[in-house]
DNA sequence: TTGTAGGCGTTATCAA
DNA sequence: TTGATAACGCCTACAA
């Protein structure tokens, strides 16, 4: 059996609230005693007793996350590392992450969420892979739990977090796209339901008007954010009639896919077709070739989120509710692009 | 405030016992009672305090998991499928599971365990990425804490857990390549304290020996796992007076920095240099050229430790204390392979 | 500077 | 079939 505070206190002849008191570093405890007990504590090997604190101090010192998987087998890359961010930032405050993971929108998911909320196991939520009329920031609102999401949803409903300016990446990538002499440019997206997959649709078309292209319907197709998904929309697009001659994709997975297609059709990624994503994963620098694709610090957004979530958790004030960032056009040679691969 | 069970208790005129008994599904209360109880519960949107319920219970109803990260950025799919695994499998029943990273044996890790398994946070723990004599291991069973492992460590622990036998795969890959008429098969490996590295290699050792090859120091060379890692120690190898005309590598993404590598100069991977990794990664199908590779089934090892874990934590007898799993030899375009590639 | 005692919300024992 | 009550281990007003 693991020591308890009351053991500490029996040893040397103290009482749990010195103890306490100690451990917990206030300043009415004289400085002998409280080296005493610290010495001592780590001795017996004693921690507080979690669940006990948590109790008593009515927190949990633990954020959640529940992890959007559509499917089993799913791994995406953007997943670890965003996790890794969460859980780094959490354990640098003494904060413990949670997580599970659930199918967006599922029966499964609603339980999953109340069970940790109604049920006070976390102090609070991270958010993603939000919808334009989420569920979830509506429920999370109503029950009046701390949360930050990455990306708002349309709704609008009091949004503290991070939002990628993703509109404007798509902007900038079809720019350079039609740059470089595109004008049959297609789209390979995600779920329509998703916010991203809004904001990257909608960068696609307005980056055609800006160029004064007609937008073609049969250029723009759907896939499931992963390289399977991106391989069959890819070759869908490649049996047009009339093929596109670049194609911008919604994640880094769906453009790995759609190179494969591509090389599968006997085109060279890069010469004979242009092909970009959006994420930034490591991968996307070693691809042959490698990936031009936005850029979104991952790891620093969920640090970032993280940071957000505290504040709101301890009531501190919040420097900024909502922070915006830019995505980075990383131009590589898979539309062949001029500047170095690495 | 979130109602308590006493609210609930009131709004009927029953007592808090006979409340608890009716939730948890006892026998000894009767059917219409019962009915009354969850409906009201719900009603009020009633979920038992984890806290309080953890600390009368002695149990946490979640297992932890520190990802043994090396870097800041880092971002291994590996990671994402292995936690969806476990998150599933323990939420399937009705455990959590707790995740924080932590640089492999730093005071910071053994900080975490430490603040997870004296706390009583957690009531048991998944482990992978084992090194040969690891603390981790040691600790947990001096604890007394129940634990399971992907990977068993040199020292001879009571060993529960999934073992991949990485070490017959690397000698059936071996066999393919010499058999594909390779003599000049380099070797990146990892961290030679981790037991999977000393698997792969002694692999590959044996490999050459079956073959009646002499090994050769200078082409076997080392990497962090990562894409960037297999990129240098592959120009390293390929800059050699005598370079190899194949190169295994311990993991996938250490195999797609060493095909970019390959790619850059100037070689055709599958025509003029084979390269073959490890894991399975989802990306591997789609790498250009697809990467031979030994598939070991993440997600489902994943379940299958949580399955054990489970076992273990609640005392029922575990079939198989030890799993021996076969990795898939997959044989792609990478090695020149003839077989389909999808 | 240290000690006493009450209670956080449950579950479990025992009695009714 | 139901109810009163005592812990679980900790923190914190309040008293000494």
């Amino acid at each position: 059996m693991r020591p308890t505070i009351r053991d500490v206190a029996k040893k040397l002849n103290l009482s749990i609230t010195t103890v306490s008191r100690a451990l917990d570093g206030y300043d009415d405890v004289a400085e002998r005693t409280r080296k005493l007990v610290i010495e001592t504590a780590h001795e017996m090997g004693y921690a507080p007793n979690r669940a006990a604190r948590q109790l008593r101090r009515q927190q949990t010192d633990t954020i959640g996350y529940i992890i959007p998987s559509n499917s089993a087998g799913f791994a995406d890359p953007f997943f670890s590392e965003f996790i890794a961010g969460l859980g780094d930032e959490a354990s640098a405050h003494n904060y413990d992450l949670l997580v599970t993971t659930a199918p967006p929108a599922s029966p499964d998911e609603k339980a999953q969420y109340e069970r940790w909320v109604q049920g006070g196991k976390v102090d609070g939520l991270v958010v993603n892979r939000v919808q334009l009329d989420d569920w979830r920031l509506h429920y999370l609102a109503e029950q009046g739990i701390p949360h930050v999401s990455l990306e708002r949803s349309l709704t609008p409903l009091d949004f503290v977090g991070v939002e990628v300016d993703s509109y404007n990446g798509f902007l900038e990538l079809m720019a350079y796209l039609v740059n470089q002499g595109h004008s049959r440019i297609a789209y390979i997206g995600g779920d329509p339901k998703l916010k991203i997959e809004n904001d990257h649709h909608a960068g696609y078309q307005a980056g055609l008007k800006a160029a004064h292209v007609a937008p073609e319907p049969a250029l723009v197709t759907r896939a499931d954010l992963t390289p399977e998904g991106g391989y069959q929309a890819a070759e869908h697009l490649l049996q047009l009639a009339n093929p596109p001659t670049a194609i911008v994709c919604v994640n880094d997975l769906t453009a790995i896919g759609a190179m494969h297609a591509s090389h599968q059709y006997g085109l060279k990624v890069g010469r004979d077709i242009a092909i970009a994503g959006f994420d930034g994963i490591a991968d996307s620098a070693h691809t042959q070739p490698p990936l031009t694709t936005l850029d979104q610090p991952v790891y620093t957004i969920a640090r970032q989120l993280v940071t957000m979530l505290l504040a709101f958790i301890t009531d501190e004030p919040l420097a900024e509710r909502q922070v915006k960032i830019q995505p980075k056009l990383l131009i590589r040679e898979s539309t062949g692009g001029t500047m170095p691969s690495k």
